[in-house]
RNA sequence: GGGAGAGUUCCCGAGUGGCCAAAGGGGGCAGACUGUAAAUCUGUUGUCAGUGACUUCGGUGGUUCGAAUCCACCCUCUCCCA
């Protein structure tokens, strides 16, 4: 393997402040920023996903935002193929590499060297599993996994009806056993090196508050307007799952009062936040900095300056 | 002033003599996560010791071997007639 790729990573849960943390280290280390967020990559979606505006980046060029029809699906491997185009050119062109965002399986597909066997699974098969686990139920679908592949059901959560779906498509698909897939996607050597910097805070109530705030700034700057027009469009299954819309929705239909839809997107965000924590905690070769402790720009310079220096 | 009903663990809410530390949901906390991941799923949630003890179902007494559940009185709230 030739020399690595340095990537700096900033990482974190929703609403702790990554975008300025990468904006300000790209600012700082001649850097691009590569978006590392399921969402954000939807056009007109902005708002709601909390995008960066052309003010937050600073002049900064950022990939990977903003530049897919929300009327399109997009997956993990996607993003992994375009993540690692990105970083190429980046780094081709003598730039430092910032990776940001609170997608943690992409952040660690792209960082851990996940690699995809591609498969075909034909968007009936899709369909017909999807419509057989509907009318059929989860116990039914789980069944017709272990007629594919007897070792699978224990291989998956089986109460987790999108492992199960999942799963299925592979060992039908493929007609191999489930395990064979996975061991064909071990994480293997990535062409890169990595430092991860993930923002957390030692008092929850922290995080929760700038949540809130943010909440109330999206609804000043037109998320309802936003939501309206979304959802005059065809809704796509990846983009009609970001929060905020489906929060919202119905308020729009006379179901709850606004305070009650907007207590509803501030608690998914929380949820949503804290799911991303756990994800998170879990890396221990991460540099946690704690946004209500500590100056983390400060500290996340002098790690990035020693990073780059291949001193790390 | 008269009548009807209600007060349950952080919240909502079930429970109407023992199987109740008390269903279920929410919230909280913790976790999982290999092509929809802002999604999906799991565990836990009175206290202390950990197969047991202790405190809890508005308050105080009482009935009973035994009460969140029955009785009396009291407090608070809602509703109906005045």
């Amino acid at each position: 393997m030739t020399e690595k790729i340095p990537v700096i990573a900033v990482l974190g849960p929703t609403a702790s402040g990554k975008t300025s943390l990468a904006v300000a280290i790209a600012a700082r280390f001649d850097g691009e920023v590569v978006s590392c967020d399921s969402m954000q990559i939807y056009k007109n979606l902005s708002i709601a996903t909390a995008k960066p505006t052309a003010e937050d980046m600073r002049g900064i060029p950022h990939h990977l935002i903003d530049f897919l029809p929300p009327s399109q699906a997009y997956s993990v491997a996607d993003y992994v193929q375009a993540a690692q185009a990105a970083i190429r050119d980046i780094h081709a062109q003598g730039k430092t590499v910032v990776l940001c965002g609170g997608t943690g399986l992409y952040a660690d597909a792209l960082l851990d060297g996940m690699s995809f066997a591609a498969i075909d699974v034909s968007a009936e098969k899709r369909a017909e599993i999807r419509n057989y686990y509907e009318t059929n139920g989860l116990a039914a679908t789980v069944a017709r996994l272990a007629a594919a592949d007897p070792a699978a059901p224990a291989q998956i959560d089986v109460n987790n009806p999108k492992r199960a779906l999942r799963a299925l498509e592979i060992c039908e698909s493929t007609g191999r056993p489930l395990a064979e897939y996975r061991q064909a996607n071990l994480p293997s050597d990535t062409p890169y090196r990595v430092l991860r910097l993930v923002i957390d805070f030692a008092d929850r109530e922290a995080l929760y508050a700038r949540i809130h705030r943010r909440a109330e700034m999206m609804l000043d700057a037109g998320l309802i307007e936003e939501t309206k027009a979304y959802y005059a469009l065809p809704q796509v299954s990846t983009a009609s799952q970001a929060i905020g819309y489906k929060e919202l929705k119905p308020w729009l239909d006379g179901e709850v009062s606004l305070e009650t839809a907007v207590e509803n997107l501030k608690k998914a965000t929380r949820h949503y936040a804290k799911r991303q924590q756990s994800w998170f905690r879990r890396s221990d070769d991460a540099v946690r900095l704690y946004a209500d402790r500590e100056d983390i720009t400060a500290r996340a310079f002098a790690l990035c300056e020693d990073f780059l220096k291949g001193d790390v």
